[in-house]
RNA sequence: GCCGGCGUAGCUCAGGGGCAGAGCAGCUGAUUCGUAAUCAGCAGGUCAAGGGUUCAAUUCCCUUCGCCGGCUCCA
């Protein structure tokens, strides 16, 4: 007291203040306005409330409600207001944790009875007067022993466990009327300033994520700043459910799921078939191209076969049980990579023959728990893009470069051009020596960072055989889909005794390299599906055009006009139903057909066809030459 | 696997202890039509499956299967 503390503002200027000064007054004096717009603000790099007093020298700058600190504070201070909602209504409920997340909120409870989807509204409307009486939120500093009891006598016991685990003396407890919570902070002042939000879901979670804790009840909401931007997000979670590829894969025929034949096993329609061949075709052409050589191999094979391998012990969980075959144990096939091993061990290999690159399109089956299953992105059988890569070391760094640039190309070739990458570094149990686990960290390090894209290290994360690199891809609901891998593996050689001759006439161990570039076709097809929403670009689409009669007497002349563009192999469909051509186009329209070639009486006599696209622009009437031309050039470019 | 919700015609969905409903799709007929739905008629069901309660179950209860949202898991 009395004594001054020097404050750095947001500009840059300095000024001496007396050492209680709050956050709030100092973003008063720099600027009334942004005290309005401002929930927190950031001293010396921490985050603290506004109410905070400042004890020593700082550099403080307000956070913006809109900033991305900003929402996080304001939406975890919305799951606290829930939390109280909660509290108040149902009684006999233990509170456990409440974050913010990438969307909105949770808060996990535990409570003798279930929520059910009614009680949403009801803890909306509580939460509707917490709000409206604009209660101030207060922290206070308590130490552990005080907040034990604090919360001890309170019934609290999760909040006590937390306590336990917190390696400081003291905690922060924030109030706002009776409720209080353990809580890091920073908050809102007070609950008033919550303008918009709303409760989504209920879910079971378990306490910690750990499957052997009891299971809380966790709701979920979010929270916005206007109510524009939440009826704006949740329009968008509206439109994307439009995309879904489980919804578009119905109305569009293109794969079904079918409960006879069981969960988790896809049935491709003529239509989502025609797409997974062009996709196949395109991936030998680049494969032979890019120095691979195809290979098949059998869908199930002795269990010796991974015994040896060692999936036997480590992934029986996923495996299929065995089947008798005159007396010995079969398994459908989990992976593709002992046959292809065989397949390298069939004659002695010199080093002059790596590397050795095998690529199967490998249908394989993996028993998954009934409860993750999800349309065709996460299934019981799937074909893999698998290939494997014998080289040996001096041949790794090129060989992981070379795979990373094919990967990017292909996946850019279907429009995909941002990816989460992420580079899983050696894990506490590892096979295989330190010197092999760096120099493989290594060359996948440069190996990314000379494709200039951002990646993240996730050290520890890698697969106890070898590191890796994992590329995603966010489908529409922004949920991240793990498509391609590029593993490194020192294992499987050793465990199958993999070797080539070398310079010295000596045998040595070659390293794998695992990879799957669109990881499965199956949740690849999903992704792309509601990537281009069902639109599928020309090349891929299963039909590129519709050709539409407007009266019966025109149909000659669209039989040829079919005719001439399925001859030059144009995946074309004619439509000559004695219907008005408002619903062919309708119709077509709804199967999202890339090109309606409309053929009228006018059209007939000039030899042309009347071009409309999908978009709903209606091209300049055009001979069936130029129209070939067109779709031959927007085929090529993958447009 | 766990928590919650759901399962009715090919599809989307309403209904509800006492004869099972609509729209679209389908079929038949009429209509010959110019850029997102022509009109009329007909047909369509073990109400997911199995068990229980009841005079009576599609409806209420239990089990199983499947789907949805999460959790956990994901070589």
């Amino acid at each position: 007291m009395g004594s001054l503390i020097k404050i750095i503002f947001p500009d840059g200027k300095e000024r001496e203040y007396p050492a209680d000064v709050t956050a709030r007054d100092i973003i008063k004096e720099f600027d009334k306005g942004l005290l309005k717009t401002s929930v927190a603000a950031e001293v010396n790099g921490r985050y603290v409330d506004l109410s905070s007093p400042l004890h020593e020298d700082s550099v403080i700058k307000p956070i913006a409600v809109d900033s991305k600190e900003g929402l996080e504070i304001y939406r975890h201070s919305a799951s606290h207001v829930m939390a109280q909602a909660v509290k108040e209504l149902f009684g006999d409920v233990k509170v456990a944790i409440g974050p913010a997340i990438e969307d909105g909120f949770y808060y996990d409870f535990d409570s003798s009875r279930p929520f059910i989807p009614e009680d949403l509204e009801k803890i909306e409307k509580r939460m509707q007067e917490i709000v409206k009486k604009d209660i101030r939120i207060e922290r206070r500093d308590l130490s552990k022993k005080e907040a034990l009891e604090f919360f001890g006598s309170m019934g609290e016991s999760y909040k006590q466990e937390l306590i336990n685990e917190i390696p400081e003396d003291k905690v922060s407890v924030y109030k706002q009327d009776g409720f209080a919570d353990l809580c890091r902070g920073s908050h809102l002042p007070s609950t008033g300033w919550i303008k918009a939000f709303k409760l989504t879901s209920i879910a079971g979670a378990y306490w910690r994520g750990n499957e052997k804790n009891k299971m809380l009840q966790r709701i979920y909401g979010t929270a916005f700043p206007t109510k524009k931007e939440l009826d704006d997000y949740l329009y968008r979670i509206e439109e994307a459910k439009k995309r879904d590829h489980r919804k578009l894969g119905k109305e569009l025929d293109l794969f079904s799921i079918n409960d006879d034949v069981g969960a988790g096993l896809v049935c491709w329609h003529p239509s989502g078939a025609i797409v997974r061949g062009i996709i196949e075709d395109f991936w030998k052409k680049e494969h032979y191209k890019h120095g691979y050589q195809i290979i098949y191999t059998p869908h199930i094979a002795k269990v010796d076969l991974w015994k040896t391998s060692g999936h036997w012990d480590f992934y029986r969980e996923n495996l299929y049980s065995p089947m008798d075959i005159e007396g010995q144990d079969f398994i459908v096939k989990p992976m593709n990579c002992p046959f292809h091993i065989q397949i390298y061990q069939s004659r002695l290999r010199s080093y002059r023959d790596l590397p050795i690159r095998y690529a199967e399109l490998g249908t394989v089956y993996r028993f998954e728990r009934s409860g993750v299953l999800h349309g065709l992105l996460r299934v019981r059988g799937f074909t893999q893009d698998d290939a494997h890569i014998f080289c040996r070391p001096d041949q790794l760094e090129e060989e992981i470069g070379n795979v990373l640039n094919f990967t990017l190309y292909i996946l850019r070739s279907f429009g995909f051009n941002t990816y989460d990458i992420y580079l899983s570094t050696r894990p506490e149990k590892f096979v295989g020596t330190l010197d092999n686990w760096a120099k493989a960290e290594d060359a996948l390090r440069s190996a990314l960072e000379k494709t200039g894209i951002p990646f993240q290290v996730d050290p520890g994360e890698g697969v106890f055989y070898g590191p890796k690199i994992d590329i995603k891809i966010k489908d529409v609901l922004d949920r991240a889909w793990q498509c391609s891998t590029i593993q490194v593996d020192f294992n499987l050689p050793q465990r199958f005794n993999v070797t080539c001759r070398g310079e010295d006439g000596k045998e040595h161990q070659p390293i794998m390299i695992h990879r799957a570039l669109m990881g499965s076709l199956e949740r690849f097809f999903g992704v792309l599906i509601e990537h281009y929403a069902g639109a599928f670009p020309l090349w891929l689409a299963p039909v590129q055009a519709v050709i539409l009669t407007v009266t019966e007497k025109n149909n000659d002349y669209a039989q040829q006009v079919y005719n001439a563009l399925r001859g030059h192999d144009i995946r074309a469909e004619l439509d000559i139903r004695n219907e008005k051509l408002g619903l062919k186009i309708r119709e077509a329209q709804l199967k999202k057909i890339p090109y309606m070639l409309v053929i009228g009486n006018s059209e007939e006599e000039k030899r042309v066809v009347a071009p409309r696209a999908r978009s709903g622009n209606t091209l300049e009437p055009m001979t069936v030459e130029a129209f070939i031309g067109l779709v031959d050039t927007t085929v090529n470019s993958k447009q």
